[in-house]
DNA sequence: TATGAATGAGGGTTCATTCAT
DNA sequence: AATGAATGAACCCTCATTCAT
């Protein structure tokens, strides 16, 4: 699944054969049958997987971060550093919409994924508003703006060879700090080049 | 081109054959062959025309209103009324860019696209904290961050059928205002629901 | 389909290929998807077109001759001068009921198929047992009779590289006229082996 | 191979797949080859071996039945009661000769089936002959006239659903005995629906 | 005796593309 | 400008068979 996600992110799935994917492990084409049921079975699965990891990456993050700012804080660093992850999934969660996904359960690993990351995101965001950290922003907007930038960063990187998810990431975070009406500490805005 | 985009927007490039393209234009195969080199080229002839068409949408926007306030208001809503094309059109770029474009005149044509954008939206930005209207933000970083928030948008609308693009706009609309430094016409945030 | 015939005659559905059968005709194999819409409709198509020949065959059969004898001795020789044929045509019918026909069209043709040689048969031996030419036998199970023993011929053929069917069905003839109470004319049973 | 004579007899041999029979027996599909050299292999032992169980049937039939009549009466009622087991046997020797058997042993079993089954049925009638029972038929003749018919009567079953075996056997029987110019006894006659 | 994993060969099918008209 | 027929290359998938254990 992990060669697969590699050539499926780079390509779109039609371009991807199931010979290129066998290559790449070194093996014989057949095998993969062996493992799983269709080149589709096989997409799906990855799709489901890396969705599953990524959303332990996150749970993770929520579990050790009480703090309404550092979660949030830590949230935009993971983006930045999984950058790479991310957007492979971006990608491969794309060409499966695009292409007009037909599997129940991918659609609904989507589906969790995203909701997941709102919820994440809402729910710090809804504590820092009580705890009057932030002020009285819309809870579930705010939260579902950040995971739609995060969404064209990722898309720009796709286009854009040259393009900085890094500064994207932390241009956007400081915009969101101020929608939130709170002020990061200064060594975050110092590092900027 | 008309008929081709229809179907590379709904379909991912390897998905739609010549033969999908001549039959809904009930038209026999070989005669896309008369008037396009190749699938490639129908492609590419396809991305680069509505490219310029969007491109013209553009240009027609920024000589009708000089006012910065006006043209991002009216960037906005343009985005917002033609949402259904702009996002077929951010969809086949992202397919062009996924399967590794090899088209010079199309990877230019996608550079200009973006850059004409950021350009429109920088010249507007730029005038407006020269007249004082907005607060001294970095022009250029402002400008990307439309311009990704955007596409993240198109994105969100691609993978999630529910998505609200309208909405999605609006807030990000009201979270760049306040990024500038400026307080929209009361009207406006009235409309909110 | 004539070539088709030939090969899935030969051998079992399964073992002729697309190619196998493109080659016989020298052109290129995606050609034959250029008519057929798989190998199985090929093989129904085939099936189908070469029952319908045979019931042609049965028809001038029948409309050729109103006398009962001259009818049914006429059908025992089409059955010898046809047999290369009809074998064929046995063997693609065993074929297809044996791998559990899926179509209901080709299921059909088979069904009238046997079913006009039942009808045949029968008319024919109902006018003679009328005309007091045969004795007054079951019309029915004497028709069945005739067409099952001329299929054991058939498959006795393509058991028995050596199986003599000119000489089983003058056999079958004499059995059978016996049978009807009828005693042929000397000249056919003189020219016996 | 009971497992393997159950699927080949229902498919033909190219679509019974080595797996097929592994599950249908619960074991892994190595196994069959650690039993069998092949497909073909297993395919040819088990063609042998239900040749083998019939010959023994048949063997059985002529040791317990000296009587010319009773031993065909028996050979009768044999095929009807077996139908299912001899129809399948038919099956599968019609797929060996079809596909163009390759083996020498298998084309041998095939041919000694066939001869026994004549040589039983001809050496019965000739005492029949000889005592007076039936009249001076030609022997050789009469045999193989009964073996082809309950080829054709198998066939019959494999291309048609309904059609009645048992019936049909007893209507060839009554034309045989009417062929021997013997008159069997009343009760079976009676026993006709 | 039995299994899971692996392979090579090939089969059906599709598709971009071309040719003749 | 338009078409029907034809082709070559490739792709997904299956299957008999083998290997290591």
């Amino acid at each position: 699944m992990a060669a697969a996600l590699e050539l499926f992110a780079r390509h779109d799935y039609s371009s991807v054969t199931i010979k290129d994917i066998a290559r790449s492990l070194g093996v014989n084409t057949a095998l993969i049958y062996y493992y799983f049921d269709s080149k589709e079975d096989l997409f799906r699965a990855t799709l489901e997987y890396f969705i599953q990891k990524a959303l332990e990456t996150f749970r993770d993050l929520e579990r050790a971060n009480e703090d309404p700012v550092k979660m949030l804080s830590a949230w935009f660093s993971t983006q930045a550093r999984l950058a790479g992850e991310i957007r492979q999934l971006v990608k491969i969660m794309l060409d499966y919409s695009i292409s007009g996904g037909q599997s129940k359960v991918a659609d609904a690993a989507i589906h969790v994924f995203y909701q997941h990351e709102l919820k994440i995101l809402s729910s710090r965001i809804q504590l820092g508003v009580k705890k009057g950290i932030f002020r009285a922003v819309n809870v579930k907007r705010a939260a579902q703006l950040a995971s739609t930038h995060l969404d064209g960063i990722m898309v720009g990187s796709l286009m854009h060879p040259d393009f900085d998810v890094a500064s994207a990431i932390r241009d956007f975070e400081e915009v969101f700090w101020n929608y939130l009406g709170y002020s990061p500490a200064r060594k975050v805005l110092l590092k900027r080049r």
